[in-house]
DNA sequence: GGAGCTGTTGTTAACGCTAACAATCCATCC
DNA sequence: GGATGGATTGTTAGCGTTAACAACAGCTCC
């Protein structure tokens, strides 16, 4: 009886047995070398195709150095953004030749980001990329000397470090802008956590708009991207409508989920969107069509950021500088924003 | 100069040298062997600290046939279930020493599924996990004669197949149920894609439950998970409403995604829920309390489900059958379900 | 006190691959 | 016609690790 079903996997010399020519040739055809006779290489490409070889990954990584693979390293993979950027990456790796590992962090305590970064470089990845992280594990990251390109996606610009990012400030602008533009006196936000970079991004645009502008900056509400702290913000904003503090016409919301959660508490305490408030939020995750009313929001093109991800990551690998321009988002506007009341 | 930054990784050797010892006893320190003396075990360890040695994973592959690793195969990670997975999993995977690689599907043919496998199998991964894949995919899986175990997760029962999976079934019997409990003469139900296990547990489930209570059973109205469809069931649904059909009192959406869609729908066209209708989903997403009402909905423990799929795998590696049990979902039961109104 | 353990350490040979070099062949050129 | 050179192929060594075996110490036991 054998082993274990597998009879042992087959290896350059079983293929070069059956071809007649030395493992080299093998090699050679395998990887695609010039100076390799057309008559040979055929033979060799048979011989590969009728016994159904595949290379070792393993063997060529260890006398290359080289897996052919990058480590993701993120955490919060279960919201739209990064799920969403994580597709973008693993197509555009594949297509360049590469697969994929990830990690995901515990916490987002610079322990957790090194530790990851330490088991990728064990396992010779080519490149990690780092995705979306917050607090400490983003201040990690620009003070690593690993020995493999590090690259951050998504975490806002950062000097020290290659990075692939959505320009935040700008989308935060154009709803803000947006809002102005439809006669409201100022603007209210509700943030993202404070250590998240995206959530500072946004911040900074919303009151760059509102300062250009000449309107009042009114103190932000925080919350931490979940239904529930936005539910609590609108609760917080509906008590303000009705105690006639007629400032709170119009929220910039820093995701599209708080948003949801906003619009709720806003419904149960009887402020109309947009006749009340209008209210815009920030990803244009597909669901936000169909909140009620359906949110006016800021898009973020993910999958590009993910292709430009390994863009950058191969150019950084071929050695090349390659400067990346940032992402740029969109307004999409739907039924929840609507001009302001004329003042009493 | 230096070639290129690195001054080339440490090896077992080196730690040997500094240790004064042979490479292989330091071997046997890495891998916690026993019989190694106890002054001599602390020096290497020392040493190995001191030097910041790391074993190198593909020396080590090429040699035990393992990379402790896991290949994970999915689709559709951008949702919410294969999301929350993925969580789990990868977790799971870490703690139990091995990392996880992700490969995602272009789309649900076998050529895809095929591929992903091949590419895992290639990298010596110790095994192929498959994650909520549809259709012709499914199919693939079941015939493959891979190298290494491959093992199902949430694509519901497979005799075929070592499988960890949600009693789908079960979870939609128990929206199914509450509905009629609440006086409902019948249950309409909007499905997932067909080609989706999941989806067709579902419909299972709710037809048993119909038939049970000997209701009659309506034809579904089909959907894709996307709340656009969900959306198109509602107006559907609502125009029947409106038409005076008053069996439509009540209806069961496959997933929450599309039963936002539906309750957007059915405001729109001014049917009431839960006055007029009544509206269960599946998943329990973290916005749909705060959906316009809050969704009634079946809660599926994700992360329980990524935990039991490493359990299953790590048994098999080991050479245990452990035949899992499904994971049960439970009902939530929130504002968009009501008392059916007497009849006229 | 020597046979026979047991515990500890070292030596050697793989694993499957690529890189470097050596060898061969054949055409070309003076 | 032999030197030159390019294209093609083969040979050898080594990547860093573990497994198998050998070697040796120190002990127990009769």
């Amino acid at each position: 009886m054998l082993p274990d079903g597998a009879p042992r996997a087959l290896a350059l010399s079983d293929v070069a047995v059956h071809a007649g020519v030395s493992h080299q040739t093998v090699s050679r055809v395998v990887n695609g070398h010039p100076n390799v006779a057309p008559a040979t290489r055929e033979r060799v490409q048979r011989a590969i195709t009728e016994l159904g070889y595949r290379p070792n990954t393993a063997a060529r990584a260890l006398v290359t150095g080289s897996t052919r693979s990058f480590g993701l390293v993120t955490s919060h993979i279960n919201q739209y953004g990064p799920a969403q950027t994580l597709l973008g990456l693993e197509k555009a790796a594949r297509a360049a030749g590469y697969s994929l590992g990830v990690a995901i962090l515990d916490d987002d305590s610079e322990a957790a980001m090194r530790e990851a970064v330490d088991r990728f470089v064990a396992q010779s990845v080519d490149a990690v990329v780092a995705l979306s992280t917050y607090g400490q594990a983003v201040e990690a990251l620009r003070r690593f000397e690993a020995p493999v390109p590090l690259i951050a996606v998504q975490v806002g610009r950062d000097e020290s470090r290659p990075t692939v990012w959505v320009a935040q400030e700008v989308g935060a602008e154009l709803a803000t802008r947006h809002l102005l533009e439809l006669g409201h006196r100022t603007v209210h936000h509700v943030t993202g956590p404070p250590d998240s970079l995206e959530a500072r991004g946004r911040m900074v645009g919303w009151r760059r708009a509102l300062e250009d502008a000449g309107a009042p900056v009114p103190e932000p509400l925080h919350g931490d991207w979940w239904p529930c702290s936005g539910h609590e913000a609108g609760r917080e904003l509906a008590a303000r409508v009705r105690a006639g503090q007629d400032d709170v016409t119009a929220v910039f919301v820093a995701n599209d989920q708080m948003a949801l959660g906003l619009l709720s508490a806003l419904a149960d305490e009887g402020v109309s969107v947009p006749g009340d408030v209008s209210v815009v939020g920030f990803d244009d995750v597909p669901e936000c069509a169909y909140f009620t009313p359906p949110l006016t929001t800021v898009r973020q093109d993910f999958a590009e950021l993910g292709r430009r991800g390994v863009e950058l990551v191969l150019a950084r690998l071929r050695g090349e500088p390659l400067e990346s321009q940032p992402v740029l988002p969109q307004l999409v506007v739907r039924r929840s924003t609507g001009p302001a009341r004329t003042a009493v």
